[in-house]
DNA sequence: GCTATTTGTAACTAACTAAGTTACATGAAA
DNA sequence: TTTCATGTAACTTAGTTAGTTACAAATAGC
């Protein structure tokens, strides 16, 4: 699992488990998908299960599940249940009391203010079902998944 | 110089420059405005020279000057030519052939597309002159800045 | 020309962040 | 009660970026 790519392993994870909604998965499985360490699993989507977006279950035949379905899932809850920032860059003060530093922030922050307002509108838009939709069209074309779903 | 605030550092020092248009202004000099090193200013908006947003000049009385106005400078440019990103994400492909990430991967690069290109445009409409009046604004208000200009 | 000043840049160090790993307690099913 | 799975803490490793040092190159003023 690369950096900055928590957002697309998780969609990647989101997705096998909506393609497998009989059955719960287990970390081990979920990370051989992004290829990676269970562990790095369990501790990036434990957050959406706080929101419950997943639900998970321990022991015998534990693992985890959707938290619902995948129509009611939108990207935009699964990006701040990662606490992922949309925007990368700071606006926090390094010179209190400097006027031109205020004003660079407060004009960057009135930016960062609509600008994530706008991103979050189009991610809440975007669904789980979208996803597996378009994945589905994939599969239905070529026929065949790299790891056996 | 925090981490991340390359974009607000760096307007902070152009609009040093904006105020003061009519002396070089050395990277030492920018350097303590926002708290940092020469060198790291240089390697800073060593991009904005190629881009034309500043020039520089050595030896004697060297330095550094917006190469244009105000109001030809907008954030968009600046933003490009510092090479910050405006989304964090990643899309690149770990598992190639996996139609999964593939489903993924479009989606998202699909967002991509469209909220850089709304956020470009936003950026595109605030300009250097923008955040001067906003200082100045604020200086006028007050009627002192923190480090002598 | 010589000197002082300033950028340009390479090379290195330090600090920070995030992923990866190990280890083990906790809980649930067979 | 054994086995399997999550939950989580603690540590290690890798990668990124700021900070630093050093010095060559260019320019202005004398």
């Amino acid at each position: 699992m690369k950096r900055n790519s928590r957002l697309s392993s998780t969609l990647h994870i989101l997705v096998h488990m909506a393609e497998a909604p009989e059955r719960a998965l287990t970390s081990e499985q979920l990370a051989t998908f992004i290829h990676t360490n269970p562990v790095v699993v369990r501790r990036t989507i434990a957050g959406l299960r706080e929101a419950g977006i997943v639900s998970s279950s321990r022991g015998h035949g534990g693992g985890w599940q959707l938290g619902r379905a995948p129509e009611e899932i939108s990207l935009a809850e699964i990006s701040v249940a990662l606490g992922e920032t949309l925007l990368p860059f700071s606006t926090e003060p390094e010179s209190p009391g400097c006027l031109v530093e205020q004003a660079v922030i407060a004009v960057l922050d009135d930016f960062r203010l609509e600008a994530e307002r706008l991103l979050a509108e189009k991610l809440s838009h975007i669904t789980l079902a979208d996803l597996t939709a378009d994945f589905r069209r994939r599969y239905d074309l070529i026929g065949v998944s790299s790891h056996a779903l």
